[in-house]
DNA sequence: CCCTTGAAGTTTACTTCGTAAACATGCCAG
DNA sequence: CTGGCATGTTTACGAAGTAAACTTCAAGGG
């Protein structure tokens, strides 16, 4: 992919350390992945990293940003539905599906903010953004707000129980349909209050 | 509180090192909550809460059951409210209230599962078991399943954004009445799929 | 063409952590 | 009194994060 030609020593090392990042991630969870882990993934010393980055949340943070663009993606794909309707059910089925298939990433694009620096906000382009315009295309502007709140906090809720494995139902991963047609029945059960 | 009369050494280690590790926990964070320090705190050698605990997920595992505690505590206080409706959004906002004040705590309790057991499901009288007598009492029998599901992804995914920075209104901690509005919003705001 | 220079990577070393194994201590039962 | 068992302690090891000093090499100026 990266058509970088090797100049140095190693070559491109910082993406060679988030590709082995990411890999070690997603076949062995978090705790295997240490800086030393990705060291020795990429073939060098256990020191080389710090070259690349400062220390190992911003190591993290490279894999986070990695995560965001392919939730991004996904989401983009989910919105191409026709109906409307159906494209935010589908976004909602894909961060689902996003967050079972790759529960450590999920877990660290979404979980205690990494180093001591809050956060960033969604910058345009996001899934964040996805999200919010096809929720503005189905609901009065007064109430969308509330909306793309409540349907974000909804799904992320769902995704965040499910992985964690606390809604007991914990067969793997559901068939892409029912879990559509949990979705959709979430997103319609609105609380009488 | 625990009147154990203090028989050896130490006295009752394993209570000790749970409030110490939950001290640590609020004071100073996860990464703060190490196996030695909880030691350290109690006073006694690095080792010695080998006797009392199989490893550090099981100490883990013993602070989250004590969150729960006191969770379930907090949400039977907020289901006292007079009318039904107001109770259900009162146990809104103190779940996510809870996460606000104990952030540490509340990623322990509800983030990737300790040690390599699944997570117990919610046991009679648990926080769940209150979520779930509420809503029963405000939906009918056929849609109860998905509304008690609504609500607690709803909830949890408001507690997971805010206490992780990612709703960047990021003002420390929200006056109670301005969550209730915004519970309310949320619970109130069915999408139209 | 050599030789400096600075980026990229290596070596070494230190601290802290989780944990195993062997040892010490002191209350209780016989 | 004494042996045994629960409770702590000491010692030790390997892995992790990271600081500091050293090495290597590609490239450009004398």
């Amino acid at each position: 992919m990266s058509t970088e030609k090797a100049g140095y020593h190693h070559g491109n090392l910082r993406d060679a350390l988030v590709r082995t990042a990411l890999a070690l991630l997603e076949e062995s969870g978090v705790e295997a992945l240490t800086l030393r882990a990705a060291a020795r993934g990429a073939g060098v010393s256990a020191m080389a990293p710090y070259r690349h980055f400062a220390d190992k949340a911003d190591l993290l943070a490279a894999v986070a940003e990695q995560g965001y663009a392919d939730l991004r993606d996904r989401l983009a794909r989910a919105d191409m539905a026709a109906d409307p309707r159906q494209a935010l059910v589908e976004q909602g089925v894909a961060y689902v599906l996003f967050a079972l298939e790759r529960p450590a990433l999920f877990r660290i694009m979404f979980g205690a903010p990494l180093g001591d620096l809050p956060p960033k906000p969604p910058p345009a382009g996001s899934a964040y953004a996805i999200l919010a315009a096809r929720v503005a295309g189905l609901v009065p502007e007064e109430k969308r707000e509330a909306a793309v709140m409540a349907a974000w906090a909804l799904v992320h809720g769902l995704a965040c129980l499910m992985v964690d494995g606390r809604l007991n139902r914990q067969t793997g991963a559901p068939p892409p349909d029912a879990l559509a047609r949990q979705v959709t029945g979430l997103f319609a059960a609105g609380l009488p209050v």
